[in-house]
DNA sequence: TTGACTACCATAAAATCCCATGTTATCCCA
DNA sequence: TGGGATAACATGGGATTTTATGGTAGTCAA
């Protein structure tokens, strides 16, 4: 499970510490780390590559002609498999940093199956957009019923 | 099962102790603890770590684009898996501290799949409130499910 | 030889672990 | 059933480890 959200340098040479709990679960299930391009968000999202594999097969699935299977080639094309270093930084690809329009921090929010990666601003822009939301419609009917 | 109430103090370094009882529920069935901000009050929520995967469960089930979907995820964001140290404690992070506007004093209130913590004056005021509503509109008409 | 990339070292701040202690609840035996 | 012994619990504080982040040296390729 990748949870909650922590905000952190991006340096130079874009090196960046993955939050300690995002790596301890990569590291518990012996994943390797996969950035990609969000097909929702201006942001990168990053997930395991047990996961990304399941994206892989879900292609299979879908007619080969088909918009949807066009995109999520896409989306491969543009997903990176990331290493860490000895601290636990990351070098964001060129590519991503221009996308999600990063320059010298970042926020990661866990999202259960993956993460994201936002700019400050563009992350606040969606957690007021949240607020909003829960304000005008109230929770999901599924928080609801817990009780 | 998560019940009854209790008083608990909050040091300056943030920790607090979670009820025996609570602890006993989630150490049996071995479980971890999950705190995050309730969507519906100013205060935060505790609950197992397999109940959290069910909702993320759910949200590969949902229309990724739905609000419902949006706000699941954004739930996560503001969500921590906690830590106990040896006498039973967790920190509670700073974000769900002033999200629940707690400073020293922790009410633990337990409500069968999760628990609720809440500021002291704050759980005043919810208190007072269902007092209210029992005492205008008298006790809630439960339909029990039989198996 | 220069520039980009990678591996490694250093450090301050923050999180975590562990020991100590008073207080409350539980047990057990007379 | 009373009351002392024992265990469990809540809380305080200091020591230790992790984490995030800055920097340097080595490597490979153009």
């Amino acid at each position: 499970m990748f949870l909650s959200t922590s905000h952190n340098k991006i340096d130079l040479k874009c090196r960046v510490s993955i939050p300690a709990s995002f790596r301890v679960n990569l590291e518990k299930s012996n994943e390797t780390l996969i950035l990609f391009k969000s097909l929702q968000f201006k942001c990168i999202e990053g997930t395991t590559s047990s996961r990304m594999q399941a994206y892989i097969d879900a292609i299979d699935e879908l007619d080969a002609l088909s918009d949807d299977a066009f995109l999520l080639r896409m989306m491969m094309a543009d997903s990176f498999e990331i290493k860490f270093d000895i601290n636990g930084r990351v070098v964001i690809p060129d590519t991503l940093m221009n996308f999600a329009n990063l320059s010298d921090k970042a926020v990661f929010m866990g999202i259960g199956e993956s993460f994201y990666i936002w700019s400050p601003t563009e992350y606040e822009n969606q957690y007021v957009k949240s607020q909003k939301i829960l304000k005008e419609k109230g929770p999901p009917k599924l928080i609801l019923k817990k009780n």
